[in-house]
DNA sequence: CTTACTTCCGTACTTAGGTACGGAGTCAAG
DNA sequence: CTTGACTCCGTACCTAAGTACGGAAGTAAG
């Protein structure tokens, strides 16, 4: 069924997954991805299993997936745990949704920093350096 | 006028700060922070300018500036090149906006995949797994 | 004056996600 | 059958912002 022997080098399958080779040593020394077998004297080939286990490593990081966080969502490739895998996106849209509030408020901080710079006339001191220079 | 041989240990400006005794290290190493002349055979001692670029540091930090971008500001720290300064805060501003952007991106589709998932009725496999393993 | 806490200083370690290096072995084309 | 490219493998390096460690020296309290 798995056609996992596939015919691709390191480099082709790398290629493939647009990805530097080191990028597949790493994965494989973290788990992510197994190692095939390396036939006596022969170097390892790679099949489309591979291919498809490397872009689901990349298409979960876009998701703000950490590797490890990966990891788990490997352990359900099988589809038919989506209780865990949606625990898992609910947790990271959790975070992702702090970072947006966070950055939200920087944003408005810098906003409101930068009119200030540009509304300054003739004062003295930029009112960017006083407020990072005012106690607390 | 300026008080800056103090009477603060390292520790001491450290607890007032609110950081590790390290950090202030770190940033004297850093360029950051002066060192305070060493009286022979005797331990350093800061004052209250020191405390005072320290609090600097952490602000800007809040506002998302890097140890390398602070170190710009307070070349600045006179308060008379506002529009430099306004400068940086507006790349950072940038920075922060193609953040934000970057998550929302990430935040929507996140929604999309916990909602998929929770609308998941009698489908076998987890729409979020799916849309892993679909090539691009 | 001793004991316990700090400071000093250099160096190494941490996290995350890779990237780079170097020597030895393998593979494919000419 | 040689040459050049690629693979294998372990290890080191990278960024950022610190944190940790360990021994020697300074300091404060009793």
């Amino acid at each position: 069924m798995e056609n996992t022997s596939g015919s691709l080098t390191i480099g082709a399958l790398a290629d493939a997954a647009e990805v530097n080779v080191e990028t597949i040593r790493f994965y494989q020394r973290k788990g992510l991805m197994p190692e095939p077998e390396r036939p006596l004297g022969s170097i390892r080939r790679y099949g489309e299993a591979d291919l498809a286990r490397v872009r689901f490593i990349k298409a979960a990081q876009r998701l703000g997936f950490s590797l490890d966080e990966v990891s788990e969502l490997l352990m359900l490739e099988d589809g038919t745990h989506c209780d865990e895998a949606r625990g898992l996106a609910e947790h990271k849209l959790h975070d992702v949704r702090q970072k947006l509030s966070h950055l939200r408020r920087i944003e408005s901080a810098l906003t409101e920093l930068v009119d200030r710079c540009v509304a300054r006339r003739g004062r003295v001191t930029c009112p960017l350096i006083a407020s990072l220079q005012k106690a607390e």
